[in-house]
DNA sequence: TAAACAAAATCGGACAAGCAGAGGTAGGCA
DNA sequence: TGCCTACCTCTGCTTGTCCGATTTTGTTTA
């Protein structure tokens, strides 16, 4: 690794104006660093490479334009792979892999990257749906370029910008007598059948909203998606807490569900995503400023339900 | 250029094991040499392409293993370029570009290149005669692997192996009363129509073995080949002095000639090898070992007629 | 829960490399 | 013969690289 890639610039550069003096000044070094220079790639090889003669510049022979010619080879390939590199960071191509925790990202997601991405850019998207734990580490790993998670069991190394405090609020069958009221309260729903949403962070957050020993009537069912628990309700086999609402008030079943605030004063989830602030690849960045334009403008009211004046 | 090729190398090693205090093992460094060259490509591209992690090691994002997949790229392209570099050192392959002062070559050239080379080896020859100090500004300005010259005017800067003394001879028509003689004196040859070798060095070189006004005949013939020469003497136009003998003692018109020594004391021409002694290619170097073997064996009986004892 | 362990980050100092600038020298040219 | 050009050499300074020790952080095991 004698053989620098500095040493072989100033290697061409002499031979291309035949006279170190003239490369110098190009270079804006001095010739004594340019005669070092030839006298290195010579000695890497072996060879005599070029004839200096004083008063008159120097000459390469076949072999120094030979090496000269693959060094000037190599070079341009290094200047490639900067520009490849610096083109990595600035375009708005390549993947864009964003890992989400699954109950809060459906809702929002393929409006942002409507937004932001996809107006005729070269760009392939790569989303996957995994549990918050996992979308950390995933990040943290570099599986994911972005992710959107909630800031529980948050890892201590991960830089995220938060994107929005979702409050809890309760879900509710459209015929059900509670629909009627503009908000509820914890005490009312912990006489109501309940339906859990039973990922990872949700089940234990949702199970930590109530006091201890204040429920009352059973978990009628545990379901793994937002849309089983939206069904679920919409079925009339009980009540639900959430904190993301989806665009529709539609169940997939096609029957009407309630969203209501709680009056009680519960701790929010909150929504963050989660990237590399430091140094990010543009498209990266661009992704970022789109979710929190995105909840700075009409993300929020859509997607959370405002908490009852009390 | 502050990325440089070793910061490279240590990076890739880095990624490859997973693990700086491993790829540090391998390399025989320290480990904070490692992470130094982790954090110049990291910079240099201003992203983040590795994610440290204390107890566990470092783990390449998509962009680094990018990164990485170009580096080594460009890494084995290097170590291409060395060996290539090393065979242009080594191999017998390539071009041998050897300039010859016309009068001296041809009678052996030939034959030391039949023994030396082109046994099977893949060389491609470049022969060019030319005058003795085209010969030599020519490898002074690269533009010659090798040449054959004679050592008058010599250019300071050359080096170069003496292969042969050659001191002049006296060439007469078979028929000419001196060629009874088994040798011959100068002041017997001033006395005859002379034929001159017209080339830059050996016309003053011939002229010059005469005391001044020591010719009694006069010069009938300039002639700018040896073969001329040759032909002009075997007509019977006059004789002349030479120093290099072919090979044949007959002309190309077919009409015999004979060589007889001088038994003056007279000025040898020194043959020399001029090429660079100091780096040369292999098959430079092989060629000029060719030569030298071939003057200490046969060639020098061949090629000159030794001087009569006085 | 604590202790032991693993691996990266940090820091200071030693060493080497690279460079600038001055002075020397050889070759070309008038 | 003297001047000019352009390379070479040498010295000291600056910068970069590397090592080794220490610290920090995270994991695994008792």
């Amino acid at each position: 690794m004698a053989l620098t890639l500095k040493a072989m610039a100033y290697f061409t550069t002499a031979l291309r104006h035949g006279n170190i003096a003239k490369a110098a000044a190009e270079l804006n070094i001095a010739a004594s660093a340019i005669a070092t220079a030839i006298d290195q790639v010579e000695a890497e090889f072996g060879l005599t490479l070029v004839t200096r003669q004083r008063a008159r510049g120097i000459q390469a022979n076949a072999s120094g334009r030979e090496v000269a010619r693959k060094c000037a080879r190599l070079l341009e390939e290094y200047r490639s792979l900067l520009a490849e590199g610096a083109a990595l960071k600035q375009s708005l191509s390549g993947t864009l892999r964003v890992g989400y925790y699954a109950p809060i990202a459906p809702a929002f997601l393929p409006q942002i990257l409507e937004n932001c991405l996809l107006h005729g850019t070269d760009v392939t998207l790569e989303l996957e749906e995994c549990d918050n734990d996992q979308a950390q580490d995933g990040l943290l790993e570099g599986r994911y370029d972005a992710i959107l998670f909630v800031t529980e069991d948050l890892r201590p190394a991960l830089t995220y910008d938060t994107l929005l405090t979702a409050p809890p609020y309760c879900l509710l069958p459209a015929t059900h007598p509670l629909a009627a009221h503009p908000s509820i309260t914890m005490a009312q729903i912990a006489r109501e059948p309940l339906v859990v949403l039973n990922r990872p962070v949700a089940a234990s957050y949702y199970e930590g909203l109530f006091e201890p020993g204040a429920r009352q009537a059973p978990v009628v069912a545990y379901a793994n998606s937002t849309e089983m628990v939206r069904s679920l309700v919409a079925a009339g086999r009980g009540c639900a807490i959430l904190n993301m609402r989806p665009l529709t008030s539609e169940s997939y079943s096609g029957a009407k569900v309630v969203e209501r605030p709680i009056t009680d004063d519960l701790p929010p989830l909150t929504l963050a995503i989660g990237y590399d602030r430091s140094a990010p690849r543009r498209i990266v960045q661009v992704f970022a400023d789109g979710c929190r334009r995105h909840f700075a403008r009409t993300g929020r009211a859509q997607c959370i339900v405002p908490p009852a004046p009390r």
